[in-house]
DNA sequence: ATCAATGCAAATAATTTGCAAAAAG
DNA sequence: CTTTTTGCAAATTATTTGCATTGAT
C-alpha cells in the first residue's frame, strides 16, 4: 500500500467497508472522521469522547466494534505500550513504517522513520527464514533536556 | 548490567530482594527457579502452573505479586504482543538487547540480536534529543517454508 | 516479637457480547 | 422488506487488592 493522505485514507476505509458488504452509518462516519482528522495517538475511550463531539449518538460499543475494522483495513495500527489499555495510531496510512520513541519523563511519543533500520530488519529476517510482514520498534528514552535542565519542556503534569 | 547466566540471574534477583528488605519465601523460590529454569516466554498463568509443579502452595496472587519484582529488577522483561494477556521473557539478563520475530503461521517466537540496529537506534534517538533507555523491536513475518511447502514445520496446531 | 508475605475471595476495569429496536440499502 | 448496526446493560477475563493468617528474620 503506497503512502496515503488522510483524506484518501478515509475514502479507502469506506471502500474497505463496502467491499465487505458493510454499511455506512452516521456513527461510523463520526468515528472515521475523528480518526483521520487527527495525527495523535488515541485510546478507545478518547476516540469515544472525540467522536461524540461530532455525533452524540456514538456509543462505546460501536467504537469498540469499529476499531477492529480500522486495524483490519491496515489504515490504523494498534499499539501496546504496556499500559492496561491500547493505543491506536492513525498515521500508518501516511507513514507505513514508522517507529516510536517514548519519553520516560513526559510520556510524549515521537515518531520517526528509518530506511536503514527497515533494510536491516529485512536482511536479518531473511537470514532467519522469514519475510517481514509488520514491524514495531519502540524505544523508551530519557530527554537530554531533562538531564540538563531538570525538567522536560514536554512534561504534562 | 553485563550479560548474566541463568544461575547468576537467580542470585542477582535474591540480592535485589534483600536490598529492598524483602524476604526469601518458599513460594518465591519456586517461582524464581521456574523463571530462570527456562528459556521460553511465558504468561502469568503458565508461570503459576509450572511453579506449582515445584511447590503446590504457590498461589495466583503471589505469581502476580512477584512478576513486577522480576521486571523491576531488570532480569525479566514484560512483552506485549497484542494479546489480552502479557508475556514475560526470562532471557534479558543473558541477552539484554535482543529482539523478536514472531511467525504469523505458527506463532513461534525467534530471538535475535543486532549490534547494527542498536547502533542506529542510538544515533537516531540522539538526533531527536533522547538517550535510549530500553528498546523493543517486534517483527512479525511469514515463514518462507510455509510459502514453499504449504506448511510451517513449527506450526503447533 | 515484628513486619512482610501468603491464600483466598471479592473487586476492578478494559473490552466483548446478547438482544430488541432502529436504520441502511 | 431484509439484513446489518446500534445502544444498552450484562458478561467476560486478566490482573489487582483487602484482610485475616502464616512465616521469615
Amino acid at each position: 500500500m503506497p503512502p496515503l493522505d488522510k483524506q484518501s485514507a478515509k475514502q479507502k476505509f469506506m471502500e474497505f467497508l463496502a467491499g465487505k458488504g458493510l454499511r455506512t452509518t452516521s456513527q461510523r462516519q463520526a468515528i472515521v472522521d475523528t480518526v483521520f482528522g487527527t495525527d495523535k495517538h488515541f485510546t478507545a475511550e478518547q476516540l469515544l469522547e472525540w467522536s461524540r463531539e461530532r455525533d452524540q449518538s456514538v456509543s462505546r460499543a460501536t467504537v469498540y466494534r469499529t476499531l477492529p475494522l480500522l486495524t483490519e483495513s491496515g489504515l490504523v495500527r494498534e499499539m501496546d505500550f504496556g499500559k492496561d489499555y491500547k493505543f491506536y495510531d492513525p498515521n500508518y496510512a501516511e507513514h507505513p513504517n514508522h517507529s516510536h520513541i517514548i519519553c520516560q519523563d513526559c510520556e510524549k511519543i515521537v515518531e520517526f522513520e528509518s530506511e536503514k533500520i527497515s533494510k536491516l530488519e529485512n536482511e536479518i529476517s531473511q537470514k532467519l527464514g522469514f519475510s517481514v510482514a509488520t514491524q514495531r520498534l519502540q524505544i523508551t528514552g530519557t530527554c537530554e533536556e531533562l538531564k540538563k535542565l531538570g525538567a522536560c519542556k514536554n512534561r504534562m503534569n
